[in-house]
DNA sequence: TAACGGTGTTATTATAAAAATTACATGATA
DNA sequence: TATCATGTAATTTTTATAATAACACCGTTA
């Protein structure tokens, strides 16, 4: 299949928003940017929305964070996006014959939690306001 | 897409050969248990064997581990069949000409890069032997 | 108040990465 | 030499995703 670029591209509308500061950013704006198109992102926001991080209106573009940006981490926004979407994936699909197949499912199952735990406890340390800041330092050396 | 799983497939046919223990294991037995076909599982074996996991011969049964299974962690399985592919994926589709959308994917992909960093820290602690021995306790306790 | 431009949402289609499958050359063994 | 195995490439099918289309509904303003 396709890698799935939600969060990627819901990060993006995220500092879209920031970076708005009181101008209004519509759907199709921030499309434009992330080179999609509108309803995509209405998707997106609409998740947001879900999730508790954004706030918004039918009929106006007004959307905005509903807390600031060094308290909105990544894993928040995976959550919104991703809902219990795992990293690592196991095989669902084995012989259910077969005991081994089985049972070392269920064993692969349990170390793919640990590594999905240090990944989430990775991305609840990271806010979108570090990306931000990150983004002003690739402004600067790009300039652009 | 579909979701790969073939991490999970080759730490499963790695967990036959481990238990095989002397017993030839034939690519279409193995693809029994997982459910699969042989080609696919001699793909795989394929892989290990170019990651320098285990050893083969063409034209007879004979894959073996070129180590023990405590030397073999999953991050070796990992970067064996699926190589340097992120587990979170950047939109590389952005607008060119949008300068935050080129910034913005920069800055998080420096922040993706932590999390990779973090998950795969964590797969190069798990060995395959960690894994074994979770298999045979979950063997007793569901009693097959 | 009507036109316009926006959101929110659902349904459908197209894309792309994966597994599944097919095919076959080649090697080992009985 | 017949049989069964591996190794590998090419093709097809599957499926999660983004892309797209459609439209009801809401606000603003001319």
């Amino acid at each position: 299949m396709k890698y799935s670029t939600k969060l990627s591209d819901t990060i993006h509308l995220l500092a879209f928003l920031c970076l708005a500061d009181g101008e209004r950013m519509t759907s199709t704006r921030i499309a434009e940017s992330v080179k999609t198109n509108p309803a995509y992102i209405r998707q997106l926001m609409s998740a947001l929305k879900k999730g508790g991080l954004i706030s918004s209106d039918r009929g106006q573009a007004n959307a905005a964070l509903t807390r600031t940006a060094d308290q909105i981490t990544m894993l928040d926004v995976y959550r919104a996006v991703e809902g219990e979407k795992p990293l690592l994936h196991l095989d669902i699909h084995t012989n259910p014959e077969c005991g081994v197949g089985v049972n070392i499912q269920l064993a692969i199952g349990d170390y793919y939690r640990e590594v999905q735990d240090a990944a989430e406890k990775k991305m609840q340390e990271i806010t979108l306001q570090d990306i931000m800041e990150r983004y002003y330092e690739k402004t600067e050396s790009t300039g652009r």
